[in-house]
DNA sequence: TAAAAATACTCCATAGGTATTTTAT
DNA sequence: ATAAAATACCTATGGAGTATTTTTA
């Protein structure tokens, strides 16, 4: 019998703590952070906690009401900027590769009768592809 | 009152899943890579599952006994790898400076000539340490 | 037939919520 | 007095397990 999922001990950093880290890294505001993530502060405070405590560290110095970032949170949202910013060009090109895959299956159905509808739409979206290849547009905000 | 967490309707691509996914890019056999994951087969087929509902597209084509990765699943390995050197990156710059921080602990003991100028600067320094020192207390211990 | 992945379902760990306390302005 | 984060406790989603059923080499 296995373990279960319980034993190991040590919790994983998932992509949802590191989301909310960069917003609180955004507005150094818990509960403004929170507010934008559409989760309660305690919440977030909790997910924070076990992040810093998986990560051995402090990310944000509470000064008072002020929050500050650590050394260590400077670092992990560098690293986090990069991590999302893979993770949004990954979806970029797989959701290329799918408009392409269906783009190719429905103007293969078309083209028997409809001809003369596709020009006007075939050129806006060929221009959307390109936009999303190479020059990789700052979507997430 | 919030949704609790209901309804949010989207599923979140977790690094749990990224990192099962890249296992399974490795072994081409859910069965193995289970194994090395320390879960179990049926589990392992439900988060690549999850994963690729998520991302929209199938990550594996399944012939038969065999496993293959798609276009959209090699555009997620690669990115994949990235994320993955990118979090490594951060935990290894960040325990640095924790090697760091304990150096500074020990200058801190010899200041004892300029005493009148630590007591401002030692509290949020230790409140910093306490994470760093393995079992670290919350803020006000 | 064996071996591997999918499916069906049960369970509990934990993300997320509410209520409240602590803390610093 | 107030605003913000921490803490305590509870709920329930979904990750992980066991058992079983396809599927195909």
């Amino acid at each position: 019998m296995r373990d279960a999922h319980a034993g190991r001990g040590r919790a994983r950093m998932e992509l949802r703590q590191l989301e909310y880290f960069m917003k609180v890294c955004e507005e150094l505001h818990f509960t403004r952070a929170a507010e934008k993530l559409n989760i309660t502060q305690p919440s977030l405070s909790q997910q924070i906690g076990l992040l810093e405590h998986e990560v051995g560290t402090l990310l944000f110095d509470r000064v008072g009401k002020k929050i500050v970032l650590t050394e260590a949170g400077r670092i992990l949202r560098e690293h986090g900027y990069r991590v999302f910013h893979e993770l949004t060009q990954a979806r970029a090109a797989i959701g290329e590769l799918q408009g392409l895959g269906r783009g190719r299956l429905t103007i293969g159905a078309l083209l028997t009768s409809v001809q003369y509808l596709l020009p006007p739409t075939v050129i806006p979206f060929h221009r959307a592809l390109d936009c999303s290849n190479s020059t990789g547009s700052r979507s997430n905000g």
